[in-house]
DNA sequence: CAAAACTTGGATCGATCAGTCAATGTTTGA
DNA sequence: TCAAACATTGACTGATCGATCCAAGTTTTG
């Protein structure tokens, strides 16, 4: 049974370098010409590798969702520290990740903006992503609570919410601010908020 | 000197079925021939009108952020309550509003998402509306604070940050949630932190 | 060395895109 | 009363959209 010759391109580096357009322009906005030109693939290349432009997306979405919520998930949870002191660390680099000028900001964020409410596959997609987020930062909450370093009575659920919540409108907010401020701003904010948390345990 | 003809429509109801559009759908995904079918007006009138497909974009934003933000504003610092319960109701609406399935979210939310991060002409005017809602928050909270109501020590200006924050977060992952639980979590971990945050002035 | 299995680039598809324009209609002032 | 000034309609533009398909080219098996 013979066989034909091997792809001539790096299907993942391809992924990237349309990870990169969409994550910049948006799926609409992005052209079909301009992934090609990009990935520096053919266009029957894409059909026949990727399916089309909407599955070439997801695809996009899935390897970034392993990549950045797995580091996420990581962070958070290095089990070498306190596991208030990584949530403290993640919060801190956001925002280093966030200030500089015209962040892309996070590519689910841009996601859930970008297609129909009622495009359930989609909306499944993205979903399954939060819930990875928020399971991430719940874990180290909850590790903190056990570890002493938040009162007990505190839902870390909610609070794991919260954090989820304020990290989405972190990236989306990086987008259009072209000072630090405000990102390091939303960061403060939350670690203030930690703070307290923690703080009452002590009284 | 003859004049001719009024217009034959409302532009402010134009308006309106157009932002109902661009929020659904996005900016890229919305046709000029939907526009005109839900805006109930002929190409010409929509140029002569309002310009073109983006000059009306920034004239829908500009609507929304008038109709939204003055809102807010107005809720959240409601003269004859304390700040404190004015900012744990409007907390508890934002809840209400995006717990529902399929949630529009915020259009300004969606819009930071969906333009390019070197648009300067759209990043202003996305930052000047976050900027409004940061201040519409910090003006609440340092309210409560000259209450008596926050710890006099807080930074309200990073709280009123994390707050805007988590609020466009909550906009964009109501859109995607399918139950009232996460948004809902949301909100209840701001409120807890509102609350550790008061409670560390009665220590 | 053929022929099968596979990939590739590019021509091409109909549809739709944002935007323009000429033709027509309507109202009002002179 | 009639012509200027406005609004409206819908045909039309070139460009681009996502997607398909054909014709070669390349590699490997029999």
């Amino acid at each position: 049974m013979p066989r034909g010759p091997d792809k001539q391109f790096d299907p993942e580096a391809a992924l990237d370098k349309a990870m990169a357009l969409f994550w910049a322009k948006g799926y609409a906005a992005t052209g079909l010409s301009e992934l090609l030109a990009a990935m520096g693939i053919g266009r029957k290349s894409l059909y026949d590798t990727f399916g089309n432009k909407r599955a070439l997306y997801l695809k996009v979405l899935q390897r970034y969702s392993e990549t950045v919520a797995g580091g996420l998930y990581r962070r958070l949870n290095d089990p070498d520290r306190p596991a208030l002191e990584n949530l403290r660390a993640v919060l801190r680099a956001l925002a280093d990740e966030h200030a500089a000028a015209m962040s892309p900001g996070c590519l689910f964020g841009v996601s859930m903006a970008q297609f129909r409410t009622d495009d359930a596959e989609m909306a499944g997609v993205l979903r399954d992503h939060m819930a990875r987020v928020e399971r991430a930062y719940h874990k180290a909450l909850s590790r903190a609570q056990a570890e002493g370093d938040l009162k007990p009575t505190t839902d870390v659920r909610n609070l794991a919410r919260l954090f989820m919540s304020a990290h989405q409108g972190l990236s989306l907010i990086g987008r259009v601010t072209e000072t630090p401020e405000v990102p390091r701003g939303i960061v403060d904010g939350a670690l203030d908020a930690l703070d307290a948390l923690a703080a009452l345990e002590a009284a």
